[in-house]
DNA sequence: CGTGAAACATTAGCGGC
DNA sequence: GCCGCTAATGTTTCACG
């Protein structure tokens, strides 16, 4: 995991491309005082250095019909592994869990959290309906899972991908 | 809050740009089967409406030291409005609360919640000497805030930007 | 780092299905 | 209505000073 060196430019250019990621380089140039070449080659080692992860579009779940998302907590079975690999390697319940998540296109994201319960999911999906058929038929349906609590939110106050780069 | 018509078209383009929002407009027409002037059509279109709603770059938070993702649940002072505003109205404890969050800038998102506490926040910070000074001297701190119950996140599974449009 | 030129991309107007 | 062509304009990219 290298950390490269940056300046205060690339951190300026980090700053206009995580607000807005398709300006053109020229213009990224202008408001950091750049020539062209120079800033593009500034953000090609940003790119290439993997401090920027890639470009992408955000959509508006509810102009797509997502309209509920919910904050789910999991809590795993912690007995030993269910089941052997072919190759007689243990397979985890935390093993087959993640790789259930992989699967599920409704969470979007999926961390392993401190505190009473193991996981911590984000959920996306049209409504309750939908949802109810996910933790029925997906979620607590899986063999690794013991327990589930879930929070919807009510409303969105602040939600940005920019991290807060001094 | 119009929800637009859309065709299969589209929604490929929106799954395209939400894994790739520099593709350029020819490549996303290619990969569509449209010459180039109907597909920024349909890209414009979607902008205008505000399915799309931005494009940016998503940089990796440990490249940029930021090694800390906290879920901080956070419950509310309910009491009636601790102030007035210079005109008479009422000010709520969420009301201050809501703005105070505005304003810091490691909380990366916030939302309303169902369940015992009343807001979410996602706060993306350096290390845990951050965290705590943010802890003590921004969310305990403030007037509107009883408690705070927080839950770091250990490792993280599954992450993205893409919403499951079918 | 900046200049300049070639290659490439965007976008508006227009005609056709 | 929505598609695709063309042509003008703007942008990216790279060798070189």
């Amino acid at each position: 995991m290298t950390k490269i060196e940056m300046d205060a430019i690339d951190r300026r250019i980090l700053a206009i491309l995580q607000e807005n990621g398709r300006l053109s380089n020229q213009e990224i140039a202008e408001r950091v005082n750049l020539s062209p070449s120079p800033c593009l080659r500034r953000i090609r080692r940003l790119e290439e250095s993997g401090v920027i992860r890639g470009y992408v579009a955000l959509l508006d779940p509810r102009r797509l019909g997502l309209d509920l998302l919910a904050y789910v907590n999991v809590r795993l079975e912690k007995r030993s592994g269910p089941a052997l690999s072919p190759r007689g390697g243990d397979v985890t319940h935390a093993d087959l869990f993640r790789a259930a998540v992989q699967t599920w296109p409704e969470v979007v994201a999926c961390y392993a959290m401190t505190g009473d319960m193991d996981y911590l999911l984000r959920v996306q999906v049209a409504d309750m309906a939908h949802f109810s058929r996910f933790v029925q038929e997906q979620l607590l349906h899986h063999p690794s899972v013991i327990d589930v609590k879930t929070s919807f939110s009510l409303e969105t106050f602040k939600e940005t991908t920019a991290l807060p780069i001094v």
